[in-house]
Parts: structure tokens; sequence; C-alpha cells
DNA sequence: GAAACACGGACCGGAACGGTCCTATACTGA
DNA sequence: TCAGTATAGGACCGTTCCGGTCCGTGTTTC
């Protein structure tokens, strides 16, 4: 259920290597790839669509290669899916009232979109900042409740 | 991103139909099927590997059909997209082993972990009775927390 | 025994996904 | 200035999955 594409999953990982390497100036694609073993010319990719949404600077030429456009902290999970796989939902009908036929008669339909609207929230309060710094053990004031959700 | 599989909506919206029909002792699959304008014959499969996993009971024979084993209340969101689209999560690697060459490298795979969790444990805090009853105009004690997440 | 139902396998067209290839363009440094 | 390294982006392709259909079998009731 609710797999996430590995497009994205490879935008993420790419991102918090980007956040765990700022004193480079711009890294390469090619230097991510051959850091994780992805296939280079599609990470190429992803991250060219990653710079056009704004996400990151690219720069072409020798010693070029892309940095974060913002501050890791101000770079969030959802940010990075929704600009590579697009904005596509749990449900089939959100697509602009060409989807589901069921749309009237479902009433399934609101529920699911609060189930939506959670996971997206979830995935919003996660950084890039976080993801690198994950390595850690877990930190003492870590108890932020960060969703809640009522149904 | 993250899309839930028609079938497992369908299934969603089955359950929740058996569960506002209690007095009838069973409801065939073309009933369903028509009253939502589901496919039937996709609809019936669904509703076997529902009964297959155990969350309906079924009835061949005329006025046969399909009720809900437990009580609505018992029977979480969860379990449903569980039984119908497996245990599929968001990453790739979580198929025993066999998925993601990365494993290793990769240290988005943790953090990502717990985004799945958190999600399971939001599907699993719905059960049919909350879809059943979702229709009512906002109830009154109605701010309980479900989840909070910390990453 | 026929109708109405549940079961279950086989099958299929289309879409999405992961990935490759090829070309054009831009920048850098020797 | 020229070669090399990089981004940018289009076209393409094999595989898998998803939604859906078709068919045949078993079971219960009237
Ligand atoms: S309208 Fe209902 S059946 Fe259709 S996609 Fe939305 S939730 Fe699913
Ligand atoms: S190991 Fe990392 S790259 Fe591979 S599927 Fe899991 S999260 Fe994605």
């Amino acid at each position: 259920m609710l797999r996430l594409t590995k497009k994205a999953d490879y935008g993420l990982i790419a991102l918090k290597f980007l956040a765990e390497h700022p004193e480079a100036s711009a890294v390469s694609a090619k230097d991510v790839a051959e850091a994780y073993k992805i296939p280079a010319q599609l990470l190429a990719k992803i991250l060219q669509t990653l710079t056009k949404k704004g996400l990151l600077r690219s720069q072409a030429g020798m010693n070029g290669g892309y940095a974060l456009a913002r501050d890791a902290r101000a770079i969030s999970a959802f940010e990075v899916i929704l600009a590579i796989d697009g904005p596509l939902f749990i449900t089939s009908c959100t697509k602009g009232e060409k989807s589901c036929e069921l749309k009237t008669s479902c009433t399934i339909k609101e529920p699911l979109a609060r189930v939506n609207e959670t996971i997206a929230g979830v995935l919003q309060s996660i950084s890039i900042q976080d993801l690198a710094e994950q390595a850690r053990p877990a930190a003492k004031g870590q108890l932020e409740p960060l969703v809640s959700v009522t149904l």
C-alpha cells in the first residue's frame, strides 16, 4: 500500500547528501550517484526537475553541480516529493474533477481527504535537516507532537 | 504521490456500506456494486479476499452475501487496505531483504520507516464505524489527538 | 433443478515506473 | 581557443502493476 516512487526516494537521498556537505559550493550529480550507487543519468534528471522547481541551484561547467537553494531547515520532505512525483494523492478523486465517477455517491471521500492532509502534514514537518541529523542517537528534547488528527 | 489503489478504495466503501446496514444478515456483492456503480465482478473479488482474510463472513446461495465478521468498531481501515493491497509500504526496502540494493548505504531509510509507521498508525486509528458515522456534522467531543510523531 | 449467489483462476489493455540513450548547451581551466 | 566537464532535456523502451473482464465451478435456497 501507499508506495513512494524511487525517484522521490533518490531525490531525498541526494538532498540529504547536499545538506551534509555545505562546504562544497556545488556537488555534481555524478558524485552523488556514485556515492550511493544510484543510476547517474536518472539522478541527474531528478536533480534537474528539482532545480526547475526552485529547490536547488545548479551550475554548469567544470566543478559545477548542484547546491541547496535554501537552508536545509527550510526544505521539507513534502516539497521534494511533490516536486518529483507531482501532486498525486492517496485517493483517485483529486485530479481536477476528471478522475473518479463516484465523487457524488462516494461518502468515503472526505474522511480519506483528512487522512491525506494528515500524511501531507507529517511530510511537511520533516525537513532535509532532520534527515541529515537523524544519524545521532535519540536526542533529548525530542518529544514535540507534530500532528494530531481528529477525523 | 502515495496513491491508494482503487481496489482498497472500493473495499472501504463496501465495508462502510455493510456497517450502515446491520439489519441485513447478508448483502450481495452485486447490491453494493450497483449502489455505488462499481464494477460488480471486481467488487466481488475484493470482497472474496476480504473474507479470506477474516474481515467478512460470506454465505452462498440465494439471499446470500457478505456481512462484517466483527463489529464495525473493531475493523480498522488499515486492516482493509492491508488485506487488499498487501503489506506494501512507502519505501521499496521493505520486501524481505530483496528489494533495494542501497539498504546499507542508504541513511534515509530509517526516518522514512518512522513516517511509514505514522501513516499506519493513522489508518489503524480509523475504524469502519468512523467512516459510517462521518456523514453527521461535526460532533461535540471530537478533539481526541490520535497521533503524535517525533521522528 | 433452476436461479442466485460465492469462489477462483486466466487473461488482457493501458498506464505508470525505472532506466537508458542521444543531443544540445553552458561553463571552466589549461 | 579548445577540450573537458557539467547541466538541460527530449525520445525511447522493457517491466511491472492496476483496473477490469471472462469463464467455469461450487453452494444454497426456493
Ligand atoms: S470519490 Fe470515493 S471512490 Fe472515487 S476516488 Fe474518491 S474516495 Fe475513491
Ligand atoms: S534503502 Fe533507502 S533508497 Fe532503498 S528503498 Fe529504502 S529508503 Fe529507498
